[in-house]
DNA sequence: CTCCAGGCAATTG
DNA sequence: CAATTGCATGGA
């Protein structure tokens, strides 16, 4: 199947926005980079391949087919997906340089960092695959789901045709067999037992209820909804609030977390183990430090400029 | 060879 | 409570 790409969007931000470091910042798993022209292509749950490029540090170009995503004009898409609306000002406490002034100097220039808001199926499939193994893994995990339980579109482009595998809906993943889901799962069968379990309850409403309604209820009421599913612990439970629901108070804690929250603020505790009450206990101290509304989202940042900069990690 | 990668759940002391 | 172990693979 073979379609022509006919519309092109300019997108004007006032802020800067760096599409590459927000794209491969860990956030998003399935983003691909296309070597001719420096462009970036994903194909999102139901909607044709989307292409974005950056002109100008204030403008994106985007290329899709359709004039719409998710039922949104382009442009209002792509403001919420990259929480263009956001005032990255806001986002760290105002007195936050003045008190850690050496650590401003590194974490500055990562600012331009989004936390996007993804969709939310998308995010919990993708941070499910993403427990004790490396970036790399995760993101092959991610690409095999779409490969597999996407649909195939091939786009031609002026350097030849681009394949795009969109991202599986909650259906075709419910209905799945755990033995051929495992193979996109590091064979790892409790884990694709795990995500199709997960899509059911999506589907039938449980999990969609819980999203419809992730707006309104409290961090921990969302938390726990989200971690009555088998395989979806509290840091999963905590990513998919702030990468799949908007929530930016949620605060994630893994182990590159952990590891700035001792090294770049002392907290003591974070050199034990994260026991469930240990968990609650840094969360507490970070928003001390970060602030409540935004916490989750300064904290995307940090985290993204500690694997740059401190452990000189170089993997997407 | 060992250790660690964006953990979770079940078991044991 | 806290600590340990199985789950799986690959790269440093």
């Amino acid at each position: 199947m073979t379609s022509k790409l006919l519309y092109r969007f300019i997108i004007k931000c006032e802020k800067n926005i760096d599409l590459h470091s927000t794209l491969f910042s860990g956030q998003s798993f399935r983003w691909i980079l296309n070597p001719y022209d420096h462009s970036y292509s994903c194909n999102l749950i139901g909607t044709s391949p989307l292409l974005l490029k950056s002109i100008s540090d204030h403008e994106i170009e985007v290329i899709s087919s359709s004039m719409s995503i998710y039922g949104k004009p382009i442009e209002d898409f792509i403001t919420s997906y990259f929480t263009l609306d956001i005032d990255i000002n806001a986002v760290f406490p105002d007195d936050f340089h003045s008190i850690y002034p050496n650590l401003w100097e590194m974490v500055k220039g990562f600012r331009s960092v989004k936390v996007m808001r993804q969709d939310p199926f998308e995010i919990m499939v993708t941070f499910m695959c993403a427990q004790g193994i490396g970036m790399h893994l995760i993101r092959r995990q991610v690409e095999m789901i779409a490969e597999r339980y996407g649909e195939k579109l091939v786009f031609e482009s002026e350097h030849g045709p681009l394949t795009f595998y969109s991202f599986p809906t909650p259906s075709s993943l419910a209905s799945a067999v755990v033995n051929e889901l495992a193979v996109c799962t590091n064979n790892n069968r409790i884990r694709a037992a795990n995500i199709i379990s997960m899509a059911r309850s999506f589907e039938s409403g449980a999990m969609a209820i819980a999203c419809v309604r992730s707006g309104e209820c409290s961090l921990d009421a969302l938390r726990d909804s989200l971690c009555v599913h088998s395989g979806i612990g509290m840091k999963i439970a905590d990513c998919i609030a702030l990468f799949g629901l908007g929530r930016f108070d949620a605060f994630p804690i893994d182990t590159h977390v952990k590891q700035y929250l001792w090294e770049w603020f002392g907290i003591e505790a974070a050199q034990r183990s994260l026991t469930e009450k240990n968990y609650r206990y840094l969360q507490d101290e970070a928003r001390k430090i970060l602030g409540n509304e935004f916490a989750g989202y300064a904290g995307h940042i940090l985290f993204h400029c500690w694997r740059k900069e401190v452990r000189k990690m170089k993997a997407f």
